[in-house]
This record gives C-alpha cells, structure tokens and sequence, in this order.
DNA sequence: GAGTGGTCTAGACCACTGT
DNA sequence: CAGTGGTCTAGACCACTCC
C-alpha cells in the first residue's frame, strides 16, 4: 500500500531552507561575490533555529562550492578564480615543437604555454617506475606481463608547496627501451615533450583520443590541490596513437574544476559536391 | 611571527579518522561496492566518539561520493554506474545524418544513439523562447540587443520523472526566420537535428568548440537528475561555427559525471616531407 | 516492533580572526 | 580581547527498512 495517499505537507527541513534562501540571495545578487555571510549567530535568530542547524546550512553551500568558510570569519560568497584553458590544440602545437631544434623546444614548455609560469619558477618532480598491469596491458594490445613505464609528473609552487599540475603516463617498455636516455627521468623536461622522445624511437603520433569526466577529490588531494570545498576535480585521460592506430601512451591527469577549463574542436568534413574523405 | 615554530602536533578531528579509515577499507577492498559500512553505533563504540562525530565521518564520505546512505538502512559502498559515452564522433555523424532522406533521419535521434533508449519512451519537452543578451550577443558578434532564439529541450524518464537529458540552444534569430518551420517547438525532433535544420537555411556546419568543465549541482539539481550525494555536473558549452567561421549555435548541457565520459578525438597533421605549414 | 540513519536542540571547548 | 566558526558531546524525536 503507497505511504501517503494525502501526502501530508512536510516542511523542508531547515537547513535545507536557511541554504536555500541564502542560495536565492547570492543568485538575485544581494549578496555578490566577497561579500560576507549573515553570522550563525543571526542565522538562528532570524530563523529561530539551533546554532547546529544554522551550520548545517553553511556546510551544504560550502559542499556546492558556493561560498569560502573558514575559522574566525564569516563565510564569504566564493569569487570563482581564472580559468586555465587546457585546449585540444595544444596536441598539434606539440607535435610542430617536436621537430624544431633543442633550444627552441626547450625554450617554450607546456607548463609555460598554460599556466602562464616558467617551469623553473615551480617544483618540478619526476618518478619513473616499470610496472605491470594487465588492464593497461590489454589496452596496448600486449602480454598481460609485459613490461609497462609508469613516468609520474608532479609540479608544485615552491612557496605554497601547493600543486599546479599532476599526470601519470604508461608506456609498453618495449616501444622505448632503444633508446636508453628514455628511461633516464633526469631526461625529462616536461611530458608535452613526449612526442619528440617518441621521435627519437622512430614513433610518430597520429591522433590523440581525450576521456573527461569529473569526481570530488579525496581528503587527501583536497589538501594536495588546496581545494576550497565543493570543487570536483576533472579526470583526463589520453590515448595517443601512432601511424598504424596502435595506443603507445596512455596518459592520466587531474585538475581542479574551478580553475580548468577543457576545450575540444573538430573540425566537420564539407558537404559539398562529393564529400572530401580526409578529415580536419 | 610566523605561529607555529615548532608545530604543536594536534590530532586530525576525530571525524576525518574514522572516514579516512573507511576509505582505506573501502580501497583497500576489505569493503566491497555494495557492501554495508559499520553502523553508526558500532563506529562510535570502536572510536568511543559520540553518534554525531560518526556521523560526520559518514557525511563526509557521502559528500565524496564513496557511499549511497538512505535513512533505516545501513549506508552501503557505491556501486559505480554504467558510463554513457559522449564522442565529439557524434559531430560527425550528425552532420552526416542531416543530410540523409525523413524517415531516416526520424529513425536515428541522438537520444536512441547516447542513451540506447528510444525517444518515444521518454518524456520529451521543448520550450522555445526569443530573448536579448549582451553576453551572448558579444559572442555572436551581433548588437546587444539583436533577438536570439533560446530553444530549452528537456527529457525525463516517464517512469521516475527523474532527468535523462537538459540542454540549452542559442541561436541568433535572423540566421534562421527566413524558415518560419524552425520557429515551431512542435517540429523538433531533438536538438542533435539541428544541423539539418541549419541546412533549411543554407547553413553548414563547419567546426564546433567544445567547452567542458564540472561544478556540484544546485539543490534544485540535484534532486531533478536524482543525484546521489557527492556526485559533480559536468558542464559542456559547444559553439557552432559556420564556413566563415561565424558562430552561429551555442549549446549549453549539464551531464552526471557519474555516468557520463566525454571522448574527443584529435587527428594530427603527418610530418612526414615538408611540414605542412598552415597552423591550424 | 526493533534498529537504523536523518534531523534537531542545548551547551561546551577550542582555533582563529579581527581590533 | 571579543567574536567568529569548527569540533564535539549527550540526548531527543522521527522516518524508514527489515524482520
């Protein structure tokens, strides 16, 4: 038998209101990004609510990203910060450097090109591994044993010692193994340069297939990023493919979602007379 | 001063221990998907915390999106969702697709391709408006007060009423008037016909730009995608440029990034001779 | 009906922010 | 120093699930 044939009308309960009427007052605009919170103190008077309840609704706009709460002050209608573009036509620029001489290639770094900030201003890191995993085996078409290169990336500010950038590549070992100055992570600047590394082992990459989706990040990467409250953090990876549409590298990152932006072009083929069969 | 010289070691708030230690539990497999957490009367005795210390534990865990909790059942470790794949390929096919003959077209509709549902088992709605907006105006490079047609296309499971699909479409109004059909939201199938619709006006699509980025759902939200707890929106802004590379549609969209994955392709010019010399 | 989590209260202590 | 929010306790009532 169905519950409530009547429903009986049910108040809300009241932090969900509280949140909800201080959600309508930042969305009309009276209270505007920076702008200070009503104090618990007057939230539970207006509301006539326990300080508990009044703090249950800060907690849920902070959980929605809505404001900054911190200790000694009221919470604060969040400013949403820059936006850094992390564009699909970056592959190409990459793959264009890859072939320029040395001191130009160095010259101009993937970090540099987004983030505004030269490479030496951040705390560079570089781990290289050789694993196995039969997921990522099966992905490249290999032995379930094979050999796979795990290269981790980190960066981070040095002041803040905060992170500005995070990635882990996978490379089947034997793609690479020729060229010993591969396995070296002394060698490395900066993954954007991985595609004239694959040059130097006679791969060229031909396409680049993009997964995003997006999760709240754990306690510990919350601190990693310094993420405020309620910003989901964007999960990339990508498939790099070679001439023959064999993957050679698989590449995982995150980015904090408040601060990143993907951008994606594709390029149609022409209707026109017959329609041209190459694409982009 | 700086405060703390010689950091005081203060022991994590008691909430954030116990939820890092189901975390653990949970990555470390001794709590499988579907498996139920502790009850909150158990984690208080195994912790001796008060009941409402655990269940900050599990609300912080609920917030990220590692447990489905519902009232009278112990919370239970999330099951993952099966991901509904959206491919930029899509562009393509839909480009493809308008030119085909009726009956083809109407057998075909994005709704059945992405979400392997028919559209006639889906409550479909559409809501045309025409509106002024200097932001999008300034996009289009139209004057700010030029009308823009705003198309809204909603689909909800008839069954739970939940979301299936939300989507926004501008278009500025003089690019399509001459064809008073494309006025009508009765006419519309689903907005993935949009191009053969553009064709009507001598209209072709000739590259789109996707943007993506992700924030937490309103309230409002997520109760109408029936979200679960801890899950983020993904948000995707897609221009549509013309063969003058005008914009000529901007289509906003939300998606559960619990089920959903973006996958975008990009092709790369060849090396090989004479490097191609046009930069994208 | 017993047990569960969701909501709520009242009151306490502490860390931090401003002045 | 006063005032703020963050954490925590003890105890209560209710809606819901399962037996």
């Amino acid at each position: 038998m169905v519950t409530n044939p009547q429903p009986t009308i049910v108040q809300a309960p009241i932090h969900l209101r509280i949140a909800d009427d201080i959600r309508m007052q930042i969305e009309r605009g009276d209270l505007a990004p920076g702008d200070p919170l009503p104090t618990l103190a007057q939230l539970c008077d207006r509301w006539s609510c326990s300080m508990n309840s009044a703090r249950g609704a800060v907690a849920l706009l902070k959980a929605q990203g809505l404001i900054n709460a911190g200790r000694g002050r009221a919470p604060i209608v969040r400013v949403p910060p820059a936006r850094v573009i992390r564009s699909s036509e970056g592959h190409q620029v990459a793959k264009d450097l890859a072939l320029r001489p040395e001191d130009e290639r160095g010259a101009i770094g993937e970090a540099e090109a987004t983030l505004g900030m030269s490479i030496h201003d951040q705390d560079f890191n570089a781990t290289y591994n050789t694993i196995t995993d039969s997921e990522l085996a099966d992905l490249f078409g290999i032995a379930s044993n094979a050999p796979i290169m795990r290269r981790q990336f980190q960066a981070a500010d040095p002041r803040t010692r905060h992170l500005l950038s995070s990635s882990t590549s996978y490379i089947p070992r034997t793609l690479i193994e020729s060229n010993p100055d591969l396995l070296n992570p002394n060698n490395e600047p900066w993954p954007g340069g991985g595609q004239h590394q694959f040059l130097t082992v006679g791969i060229e990459i031909m396409s680049i297939i993009d997964h995003v989706t997006a999760r709240m990040p754990t306690t510990v990467e919350a601190q990693q990023w310094n993420l405020a409250d309620g910003v989901p953090l964007l999960t990339s990876r990508q498939i790099a493919f070679d001439r023959d549409d064999r993957p050679v590298d698989v590449s995982d990152a995150t980015y904090p979602a408040d601060r990143t932006e993907f951008r994606f072009t594709t390029r149609l083929r022409p209707w026109t007379t017959e329609a041209g069969d190459q694409p982009s």
